[in-house]
DNA sequence: AACCTTTGTCAATCAACTTAACAAACGACG
DNA sequence: CGTCGTTTGTTAAGTTGATTGACAAAGGTT
């Protein structure tokens, strides 16, 4: 029985701290508001809440102005509770960041290219994971686990990366399994998508818990999806390949199988390759955008395109599972707001749900740069989700990872 | 908190019969068995079980062999613990039935066409469902509440009918609130597909847990995802409009807004429709797949291609969301193999899943005149998911409906 | 200062599952 | 045929976690 209802006390116990803990991760919030919302008593919570603070997962943090009566006492994360390390592999490097208990990056360490072998390359980043974890400025604080963001797709349960075009030295490396003598257990990894959605649903748009679809647009174009508590992600974390729905049934063959996949419309480089011809000296999105603010009207009328393209891959979403909200990201997030306009524009006047809701587009807060917070929160909410027992070893001492 | 987890002893208690009732009803299984598929020891599930049996909901009804140690004792849904009814409305006519706890169909009340005024339609409708409630032999067993369903879309909240093509008398009616002087609370409405969703869930191929799309094919195209134990339905009950799945976003206008809705490609009249000019002779889908049947060239040829669409809007569900298979149900049951394998073949040429897993597709098992089963169904469903009281409330006596 | 309101805590109680022991039922094997 | 080992189901005591209800703390209002 895969199900998650607790069937024990023990287990209700813990399924309320994790709702107690997410709601607290929404923001302060005070005990009494933390009953109403979960519909336990004042009385439970206090006591779970009492749990928390003497593990020193969260701390009280001040009050909030009251018309009559006691002032509410306001709890917050305790943000060095502990840290979560982050490592994001792309085509041209890798990078290393750390984050404390909030998601809140602490620092980050470009290790620039790879070496071109593969033992060399895990070889490399084994060493900066073993330094991070012994730094000075760690010592004394849990050690949450290491979540990894590389292209997809990836074999999410397997913690293995499949076949990412242009990315053969990692493909079929079993990466959870080759770090976990540097990070034991609480390897997690994800494709960039996955790693962005759900950095979205904790910090981003999705904090205040509606459903969406984000959409990163770069060289490829991938989709993460968020509904209720869930992060879809499928049985072995392959899905979410919204990039390849097919919005042309009988176009052109996709390398991955389909036809007339949206990434072969509005993919950056395919964007960018539809302008050769006519803007030959248009070279980059930015460029392309430029152009597009300037009132090219080929360049305007490609963005137009793009976004029907786009448009129609995200109403086949929206409509058969009938989510709130679109929010981008990727490249296109430079001067994005003419093409967020134009996605919106389209999903609303074609999708379905135009006679029940107005669907929202919006562009990421998120900076596009934080790939390693990102990849960091992969281990942060697995922590909160309790699909780790990290939480339960004991504090990280100064003499490295055991 | 939409949360459906348990927070206190008593709503753990629901959750763990619900979870008990949900595996007695997929078959006879033991206590000792129900003990390691739920988690519970033994103990606990005898208690439970103890208070089923003391409602009425489970019996004992054998033995399972056994090498070796005492027999298990089985249990099973009692059936007649309570029945439902249900009610179809199609753009022909209207159909009222009777199922007990199991959802075994008992009888059927055809109704034939209705009258053409909206009011005298609902009066007719109330005197049968009058009659059916008051019918002897139902007295002294619980009324567990009435399914219906009409075509889409429907506002499942609402219990209101929305706009379906071809269904003008009905639009905008509310019908759980005009039936509820009849029926009392426990009415639920759903589109045609979603509750022959929630049978084939049920009673048909899903009945195991798989994760699965279920395709209906008639005039329209209409379909519903299985996943885990939830059926998805939207926040309305508006989604799951995976007819209106686009799979070319240059196509014809539909119009539901979309551009190049499977829909236009591979619904009954539509494929009809391309056979007129060459094939003027073919009238019906029977006709259709008797001459493909026969082997006629230009029907083999149109139905590789509605295989075509219809594989293409399925791949897009499926790559999705990670579904492990598709049945199809609706009009091509008719000698459907020629289809379903067509449609298998496309699915897996061009699905990426391919390269992880086989997509079967099956057709339903379920008969495709069970439509007021399926009804009916929908409140059994609600019932065993605890969405209603209706258990709750006393028995049904001779004197008809309170 | 008296009064009302809201927040948070504490002790007693209750509800539900677990633990542990045992009775029931059955096959196997001398 | 009776004993042994095994598995199933039940029962009573024990544990755990939330609720109930009373109360102290803290703050505004008049």
């Amino acid at each position: 029985m895969t199900n998650r209802t607790a069937q024990n006390g023990s287990q209700m116990r813990l399924l309320n701290r994790m709702m107690i803990l997410s709601l607290v991760r929404r923001g302060p919030v005070a005990r009494s508001e933390l009953a109403v919302e979960t519909g336990l008593t004042r009385a439970g919570i206090s006591v779970i809440v009492g749990g928390l603070i003497e593990e020193g997962l969260l701390v009280e943090t001040g009050f909030r102005g009251s018309a009559g009566g006691r002032k509410p006492v306001l709890l917050e994360l305790r943000p060095d509770y502990g840290f979560a390390l982050g490592l994001t592999i792309s085509r041209a490097g890798a990078e290393v960041g750390v984050v404390n208990l909030k998601g809140e990056l602490l620092w980050q360490t470009p290790l620039g290219a790879l070496p071109l072998s593969r033992s060399a390359a895990l070889l490399k980043i084994k060493q900066v994971l073993r330094r991070t974890l012994a730094s000075r400025r760690l010592a004394n604080h849990r050690f949450l686990g290491l979540g990894i963001s590389t292209p997809g797709p990836v074999d999410v349960m397997a913690g293995a990366i499949l076949n990412p075009p242009n990315f053969e030295l990692w493909h079929g490396v079993r990466l959870c399994d080759e770090l976990a003598d540097v990070a034991g257990r609480s390897v997690f990894l994800a494709n960039n998508s996955q790693a962005l959605t759900m950095a979205e649903k904790a910090y981003g748009k999705g904090r205040d818990g509606g459903s969406f679809v984000l959409l990163v647009v770069e060289n490829g174009i991938g989709a993460g999806i968020v509904r209720g508590e869930e992060v879809f992600s499928g049985w072995r974390g392959f899905g979410n390949e919204v990039g390849h729905t097919s919005i042309d049934y009988q176009g052109p063959e996709c390398e991955c199988g389909l036809r007339g996949c949206v990434e072969l419309y509005a993919s950056v480089p395919n964007v960018l390759r539809a302008l050769r011809r006519s803007r030959p000296q248009i070279a980059t999105w930015n460029d392309f955008i430029d152009s597009a603010h300037a009132g090219d009207a080929v360049c305007r009328r490609v963005l137009e395109e793009q976004a029907r393209a786009l448009a129609a891959a995200l109403a086949n979403v929206i409509n058969m599972l009938e989510l709130e909200a679109i929010v981008l990201t990727g490249d296109i997030l430079y001067r994005g707001e003419l093409l967020r306009q134009a996605i919106e524009r389209q999903v609303n006047l074609t999708a379905m749900n135009r006679r029940l809701r107005h669907i929202p587009v919006h562009l990421s807060s998120l900076d596009k740069h934080s790939a390693v917070m990102a990849a960091a929160g992969i281990a942060i909410e697995k922590f909160f989700s309790g699909d780790t027992q990290a939480t339960a070893g004991p504090r990280h001492g100064t003499g490295g990872p055991r």
